[in-house]
Formats: C-alpha cells, structure tokens, sequence
DNA sequence: TTGTACGCGTTATCAT
DNA sequence: ATGATAACGCGTACAA
C-alpha cells in the first residue's frame, strides 16, 4: 500500500556523491564522460547510483547546459499510417542517439501547428521535425528567433525554412500519369485529398496537370477531383467519375482512396483494369494483397524519417552547416490493376 | 541570411520584465495567474510579452515548480494504426490541458520499455501511459521509487501497476467465439498473434478456449494458430488451416490478419462465409468495406486513450486519488462474412 | 497588488 | 583527476 504523500523529488545528484562519498561533480562526470575519471572513481559512483536508485534530472541537467535531448515533430494527424513508417524511422536514429521525442499534430490547420511548436520551443526542444510545409507567419518568426534546427518533410518546398528531406510531389506525381500514357491509356482521371491547406496535395495535382499537357492529352476539369481521406471517399469518386463518360484510368494520389475505389469496383463488377484501370499513390501493404494488386509509387517514407533525424543530429553536432534539401527517390510498382 | 552563431537563449523573463518596467515575479504571474494582477500592469507585460518574442522557458519552470506537463506514452509499436486510435484521444486530452506528449516505442520487448521508461522519468514526466502489462522488474521498481501515476492500457491485468483502462481481451474473445457458434458454427479455428509477451494474445486465446470448453466444442490444438503480425500471414493461416480437416469459422484474433485471409480466399474462389467463415478482432475501416463486409469487435481504442488521459489528470489533479480499473466494453459487429 | 530572496538539480569554469 | 563555485531561468514563500 503507497502512501500517497507528495511527489517525491527521488535522490538528487549530491545524495549519489554523500553515498560515494565525492563531489557531484565527480558524479556528473561519471555520467557523461567516464574516460576522464579514475577507474576505482568509477566504481564507487556506479555501485552508488544503483544503490539509490539514481536517475539524472534531465530538466536540470539542459537548464545548466543549455542544450536538451528533445526533439519536437508535428505530423497533420496521428491516425494516419502513412505517417507512421516516417516516425518509425525518426525514432529509431533518435534513441540510439539517446534522444527524445515530442509529437503533436496539426489536424487543425496551420495555427494548430503554431500552437504545438510555441509548445515546443517552450520546452526548449533542440530541433523541430514539421510534416507540412505551409507555416503561419508567427511560426516563421518564432522559428528563426530560437535559432532551432527545422526539418521539413511533406514535399520538396521551394521555400523551405530551413532543410528539407522528401521528394517530389510534383515528379512522381507527373511520372504515375506518364506511365499510365505509356501503358495505352488516354482519359486519365486524378483524385487527390482536398488541395486548400495541403501542399502535397497541391503538388500532385500541378504534376498531373504537367504529364497531360507534355502528353498532349486532354484535360477535363471534371476528371480531378478531390475527396476527404478514407475508403468510402474512393469508392463514391471511383463510382461518380464512371457515370457519363467515363476514364479509362483512374489515379488516386492520396491515402487509401485507391482501395476503396477497388472494392467498389468489386462489388459493382467492374473490371479491373479492363473496364477502367485504377493506380495509387502509396505502397501500403494492403494494395499488394488486394485482387488485383494496385499499381503505385513506393515512396521512401522510413528513409525521409531517417534522413531527417539524420540531419538534425549532424547539425546539433556541427558536423553540417547550411540550409539544405534532399531529393529522396520514389520508384513506380506496376502491377495487375493497370 | 542567418549568421550560424551560438545557439541563443532567446530573452528571458527579466528581459520582458525590463521591457515593461515591472519585476519577473510579476511577469511570472501575468502568465500564469492573470487574475491576481492590475489590468494596467497585464497590458503592459502582455505587451512586452510579444515586443520581445517571449516563449517561457518550461525547463526552468518545470525544475523550479517540481511538477511538468509533460506525459510519457510507451506503444508496442509505433507502426500500428491500431494504437493510433488511442494516440489520438490521449493528445486529444492532454492539448486541452496545456500537457505534451512524449512517445516511444518497446517493440523490442520490456527491456526497451524499461530504456523508454528510464529516460521519461529522467525527463521528469507528470505521468507514464503505458500499452504493454507485462514489465521487467526494473521497470516496476523504478516506477514504485518515481512515485509517477500510471496507467495501463493493453488489457485488464490482474496485477496492475496503478490505474487500468482497458477492455478484457478475454471476454471480448470469448463472447466472438460464442457469437460463432450462436451462428451455428462448430469447428472454429482461433489465429492470434504470437503470445509470448503479449499479454493481450494470451488473454484472447484463455478466452477462446473458455468458449469452447463451455460450449462442449472441440479444441484441436491444431486449430490454434500464432502468427506473425501482417496481411501476408493472415493469407498463410488461412490456406494452412484450410488443408486437411478444415474448421467451418475462423476467428483472426489480431491485426489485420483477417483482412489478409479474406483475400486469399479471393484469389482462391472460396466462398466467404460459404466454405469458410471469418471473423476478425478490431473494426479497421477496411473491413467494412470488404467483399463480403468482416464480422469483427468494436474495441474502444479512442476512448481507452480519452479515459487514460483523462485520469492522469485528474490524479495530477489530486481529484482522484487510488489506483482504479476502468473496464470499457466492447460491442460484436455482426457483418457478412460469417 | 507587487516585489525580494532563495532554491530547484544540474553543468561550465576555474582552481587545485 | 577531482573539487568549489557560480550560473541556468523560473516559481515558492514571504514581505512590503
């Protein structure tokens, strides 16, 4: 049975030193850099941090230093798998570097986002990690006051903040759609998430619009729409397009839009692609496995995580100066649904 | 350009109250209780506030107050849509309340758990939300000496660290399996994830077996399968189990392994629930979309993340004061495919 | 209502 | 190689 007294504060770094006997000092040295101390120093501080039960006050220890271990990532919204593998990837080189992470998302706009950095800065987070791209004016101010360290992430900016890991919305985008030309197919239809506050979005669409015109297709505005996230958003746009005159292929360049278009195909009996062919925009796992398996872009989602934290650490630690921006490759996975 | 200087701290508390011509304390108290200050005096500190681009520094307020808003979340996996669910409704919660998230992974086991653990706690964070139920000894300790309130969320344990928000896997799987066989099945075949350190695996195979003791069915040990998580695998039990004695049901316990199976039974052309009826664990959007529509439970993944919040807070709060158990309930979806 | 003094637990700096 | 001292930036407790 606890009693439930106060919050115990727990042994502090001079309870170690008392319990081996040395300054906090020697105790703090211990603990991050071992080779400066005697052996039989070591020794003592080790068995007495066990022995208390020592764990470091790591709010202390970065308002002494001026530096933390944190690291802030806002992502649009924290349902959304797309995101996940990027995470994956983020956390994983963080905590081998024995970093932190803090996420928020900014399911709400812009301003969501400035409210969760504000945040962050307020925790005096060494860097930040943004998935989108379109900032308010008073997070570019608060950004460059704190002097932090910014990766962004949603597409390959021309305005960036500061660095940049992703690749082209617009580039593989335009290459789907030229695929599609190459395998024989003429009335090409987009579907993408709504465009407003989203810049991959955006990018997707000028992509499209690009390949048709080199391509000297037609465009038809009433063959792009856009559709809020999820499978019965593909499935009622896949249905709307094919009333009237109909696309032979479909490219659904946004979250799962592409399997639910599939199903819908399935049920209403259409098929795939011989009635219209039906591309995506992300290699989920499930697009694999679906009958047929959906064409799509494998884009490097684990890697821009990876890169990103990268970049973040190596510019923490100096080893990498200026702005930058990395061109990640996306590669195209045809497959039976074209 | 910006010049690559030292990190700058950024103005400080005495820099704004400088600029107001006040004393910190009263700049500390316009922000945090505007209510014990002259509207004159607020104005002015506001005023300076945004002059001088004042984000409050959390580290020192935090270090000098003894409490933080921060809160710590270990999932299995940080992949999973499954836990994104409850994710969201903790960061839900917790940004209402001017708290951050801090997140990790164990996917590596309870060791990792313990490394996560250790550097929340090192961070000083106001409360631990944790997935898993199943600790290292160090684990238990380290929280017991911390004095942080826990909660634990995976599934109903019998020995909870502190508080629970859960469903019971066990009932849910048992209720499935009756459900089953209410429908007239008898040869029902269970596939779960493997449950070595899942505690959640195992209550779902204790709770099928249950069923099917109480039902006098039989339980064939080779009609218990453990799979890798993944669509692949469900696609694998599925044609296993089919070979030989086939059961008439099969319940996917786990990730999206019935989703996997349904279509492998697609490809194959067997009828589902014609040849093989499935049923599946969590209502993932997509099951419902497929053809036929997945019979599956309905687990209150948000709420669980809501409630775990919510009760942090409120034992922050001092309005709450034990340790409690919360067991949500779970509802059966009763769909085509079975 | 506003201000002063001190402490939170650690690290940077300098001294031995 | 080890230790003493003074910050780090804010909040608590108390005084005015």
């Amino acid at each position: 049975m606890d009693d439930m007294t106060e919050p115990r504060s727990g042994p502090r770094m001079r309870d170690v030193a008392r319990a081996a006997g040395v300054s906090a000092m020697s105790v703090s040295r211990v603990l991050r850099e071992p080779a400066l101390v005697s052996p039989e120093l070591r020794a003592r501080v080790e068995a007495a941090v066990r022995e208390v039960g020592y764990v470091p006050n790591r709010l202390a220890g970065s308002l002494s230093s001026r530096r933390s271990e944190v690291v802030g990532l806002v992502v649009p919204s924290l349902e959304n798998s797309l995101f996940a593998a990027t995470v994956k990837g983020i956390s994983d080189v963080l905590r081998r570097a024995g970093f932190q992470l803090m996420i928020a998302d900014s399911g709400y706009g812009p301003e969501a986002e400035e409210a969760a950095i504000r945040a962050f800065l307020g925790q005096r987070v060494a860097g930040l990690i943004l998935h989108d791209t379109l900032h308010t004016e008073g997070t570019v101010q608060m950004i460059r006051r704190a002097g932090v360290p910014v990766v962004e992430n949603g597409t390959l900016t021309e305005t960036p903040l500061d660095m940049v890991v992703s690749y082209s919305n617009r580039e593989a985008a335009r290459a789907m759609t030229r695929h599609l030309a190459r395998l024989g197919y003429r009335r090409i239809a987009l579907v993408t998430l709504p465009a407003g506050v989203n810049a991959r979005s955006r990018d997707r669409r000028l992509g499209f619009q690009e390949a048709l015109a080199e391509l000297g297709l037609p465009l038809d505005p009433r063959w792009m729409l856009e559709m809020p996230p999820g499978l019965a958003s593909g499935a009622e746009a896949v249905a709307r397009l094919m009333e009237g005159e109909a696309p032979d292929a479909i490219f659904f360049a946004g979250d799962v839009l592409a399997a639910g278009a599939l199903l819908e195909c399935q049920r209403r009996g259409w098929a795939v692609p011989g009635r219209v062919a039906i591309a995506a925009f992300d290699n989920v796992d499930l697009l694999a496995h679906m009958n047929p398996p959906v064409t799509t872009l494998h884009l490097p989602r684990h890697e821009i995580g990876t890169r990103s934290a990268q970049m973040l650490l190596d510019r923490l630690a100096r080893r990498q100066s200026g702005p930058a921006t990395v061109d990640l490759r996306f590669e195209i996975i045809q497959r039976a649904s074209t």
